[in-house]
DNA sequence: TCTGGGGTCCTAGGACCC
DNA sequence: TCTGGGGTCCTAGGACCC
């Protein structure tokens, strides 16, 4: 038997722990630049504001219903989740981490009969504990699971968890659940679905497999399987190396000084590459993207992706960030502003799995020793303490007018709120 | 004026092996 | 004139997730 336990509205509930005002009132969470909206409180929801949605296509309606707008906070959210994990964990016998503000759980081996009990006293405890509302879905598969855990917020009289094992009931359920909203089911096959005049689950389960196949592969197939109770995903308790790790943003405004371009560049790669260390990888390849404004026309565009082998694989963000920006400088269009860039790690192994370098004499020895200087004055004396040369001390500009404090993880921020 | 960030899995097709 | 068969590995791109 499978849970999903998922924080209901979780950055806005954040917010919420610590700004009791907030609630009853709608509020909207933004992402980096005050951008989209990427998290809403139910009187949000009941505004018509739908995720995703850019801020200044709701200015008039944030200024007529005093909607309360938040930049995101994410050493914020960060600690509040891992406080909420810590109360799961703490209360069944095996779960996974799934998102920031999602966990599934394994019930095996308790009892039916306890399942319900069970669920809402987690839900409780972590209310209890964190001040965070928690929705639990119950069912065979992880699938179903989610479909339980997304009733619990359609009908508030179940008070937070929905146990779903009864064939019948699931059968009920299915047969008016929109198959867009099934997990495993995005746009795109929800497009095609359509066309086949296919809108709810049960319409899909009555779909022949092999068609479903064919259509969507296997994991278009496994999500079928799954609805009809087969369970195809397992519990992945052990987290695992990244294979990739990607350090992106978008910038306040578009960045014609490439100058700044290639500081920002510098600073994703030295981000990607203490990322990398900590999980004690060396990585063969790196990729950089740089992207002008889309939504500007008349504008010079670009839109490029640079692959950069390494010679060997590296942790060292001193070769990272002097090759990575070499590559960038060349590749950078002349008056082009440039509006969003990024840079992704690849072909990522363990480091004491990799065979030394032919003709390295010496070198990565010196190197691993300065990484862990780097890394030990950045995590005593703050982030970005020590920088490289190229990235240099000033530090790029966001927008974020709208920034609670760091309640839980940063002392300065504490005292500013007394004061 | 203003439009997010960080991941995973699967597959087809090309390069390569003996 | 006649030019194999059976594999693996890698990658880009497309789908998905939160």
């Amino acid at each position: 038997m499978f849970g999903l336990a998922d924080c209901n509205n979780f950055y806005v509930s954040c917010e919420r722990v610590f700004n009791p005002s907030l609630n009853g009132k709608p509020v909207i969470v933004l992402s980096n630049n005050d951008g989209c909206v990427i998290s809403r409180s139910q009187e949000a929801k009941d505004l018509g504001i739908s995720m995703g949605e850019p801020l200044f296509k709701l200015k008039d309606l944030v200024k007529r219903e005093n909607i309360r707008v938040y930049s995101s906070n994410f050493p914020l959210y960060a600690d509040m989740s891992q406080r909420v994990m810590d109360t799961i964990i703490s209360m069944v016998p095996a779960a996974e981490i799934y998102s920031i503000d999602e966990a599934f759980i394994n019930f095996d081996g308790i009892a039916v009969d306890k399942l319900h009990k069970l669920a809402s006293d987690i839900s409780q405890q972590v209310k209890t504990n964190t001040g965070i509302p928690l929705s639990i879905g119950v069912s065979k598969t992880k699938t179903l699971a989610k479909i339980a855990s997304k009733l619990c917020k359609k009908y508030p009289k179940l008070n937070n968890s929905c146990v779903m094992i009864k064939q019948s009931n699931i059968d009920k359920v299915l047969k008016s659940y929109p198959v867009n909203d099934v997990w495993g089911i995005g746009r795109q096959y929800s497009k095609m679905l359509y066309s086949n005049n296919i809108t709810t689950a049960e319409q899909f389960l009555c779909a022949d497999p092999r068609w479903v196949r064919s259509k969507m592969n296997v994991t278009g197939l496994k999500s079928w399987k799954e609805l009809k109770g087969t369970p195809c995903f397992g519990l992945e308790e052990n987290i695992h190396d990244k294979q990739q790790i990607c350090t992106s943003r978008s910038f306040a405004k578009d960045l014609f000084d490439h100058e700044e371009v290639i500081r920002a560049v510098a600073k994703f790669t030295s981000s990607s590459a203490q990322k990398l260390r900590a999980q004690n990888g060396v990585a063969l390849k790196v990729m950089v993207f740089l992207y002008t404004n889309p939504f500007k026309e008349n504008h010079e565009r670009d839109y490029k992706t640079i692959f950069i082998p390494l010679e060997y694989p590296t942790d060292n963000t001193l070769e990272l960030v002097k090759i990575v920006c070499r590559h960038t400088a060349m590749n950078l269009k002349k008056g082009c502003g440039y509006k969003k860039a990024g840079v992704v790690i690849s072909s990522i192994s363990k480091k004491e799995h990799t065979p030394g370098f032919l003709f390295d004499s010496g070198r990565s020895e010196k190197g691993d020793l300065l990484m862990k200087c780097l890394d030990d004055i950045n995590a005593k004396y703050g982030r970005e303490s020590i920088v490289t040369g190229t990235q240099g001390p000033n530090r790029i500009v966001y927008n974020m007018d709208h920034l609670s404090p760091k309640y839980t993880t940063c002392w300065d921020d504490i005292i500013k709120v007394k004061v």
